[in-house]
DNA sequence: ATCCTACAATGGACTTTGTCTAAGTCAAAT
DNA sequence: ATTTGACTTAGACAAAGTCCATTGTAGGAT
């Protein structure tokens, strides 16, 4: 919010109506939405703003480690505010609900050495796929 | 393989050369091969495949549960004949290799009540993320 | 062995998601 | 107020995947 637009002006940020805008959308607990859904957000409030300055504004707030890129399925990539409690995901295979999760424990150490490969593992993502209260009853 | 023919036959398939050759193709551990892939070396045995056809292919194999989807990034689906051993998977950020992993412990069993929305969670899967061995030492 | 037909394969049009570029605009430093 | 380079825009382009009308064929029936 306004602590996001301070953050990013102290980086540097030029800051204009767009980006504005879309760091406004960008807001919440599970708020997973893709570009488009963005976009069209945006647009309610400022109609003029372009699908490319959502793209370009989006992969910057990435870069820039204040929102997350969040791949649950195979179409769209969704963007998640909630960049500062690490989280994971559980969505439904029907509706494609998501919702934000804490695990317990450390998933990282459930890797054993012999099943690295010699790689260097630095990160795990969890997604969590099940119904809806709402899918379940249907 | 012919294993997996014959489980095709028994459900009914009708087995054209081209159907025959996706599934050879697709075989081994830790092939994770996208799509345009596995056309690319279907047309090595077989050129005049099409690529509906693989697509068509895939799309069965996957419903009949012979061959998962994996999206580890957000580019092409790629897709895993070994559907039998449940695995999850890790993955170089740079290079993009991929492979198949068996963690310790029962991940479902830490996602406590409180964290679970009322979902019934049926899975959970797994990506692990790293450096390999080549493109940590470069 | 041949025929028949429902199922499968094909090529191309189309869609979705995302990237890129050239030209125009504007935030903010001076 | 001027200046300037960062920002925005529209639209072309690309990659991944879907859809459909047409053509071909696997495998059962005769
Ligand atoms: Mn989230
Ligand atoms: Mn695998
Ligand atoms: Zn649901
Ligand atoms: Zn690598």
């Amino acid at each position: 919010m306004s602590d996001l637009l301070e953050r990013l002006r102290g980086r540097g940020w030029r800051m204009t109506a767009q980006r504005r805008v879309v760091a406004e959308v960008l807001n919440g607990e599970h708020v997973h939405l893709t570009a488009d859904e963005v976009h069209a957000r945006a647009v309610a409030k400022l109609p003029e703003i372009s699908r490319a300055t959502v793209y370009n504004t989006l992969g910057e707030l990435v870069s820039l480690g204040e929102v997350l890129e969040v791949t649950t399925d195979k179409r769209a990539k969704r963007y998640d505010p909630n960049a500062h409690r690490p989280h994971h995901h559980l969505v439904c295979a029907r509706c494609g609900a998501i919702r934000d999760v804490h695990p317990i424990g450390n998933p990282l150490a459930d890797l054993p050495d012999s099943e690295r490969f010699g790689f260097t593992v630095s990160d795990v993502e969890m997604t969590y796929r099940g119904l809806c209260p709402d899918c379940a009853s249907a």
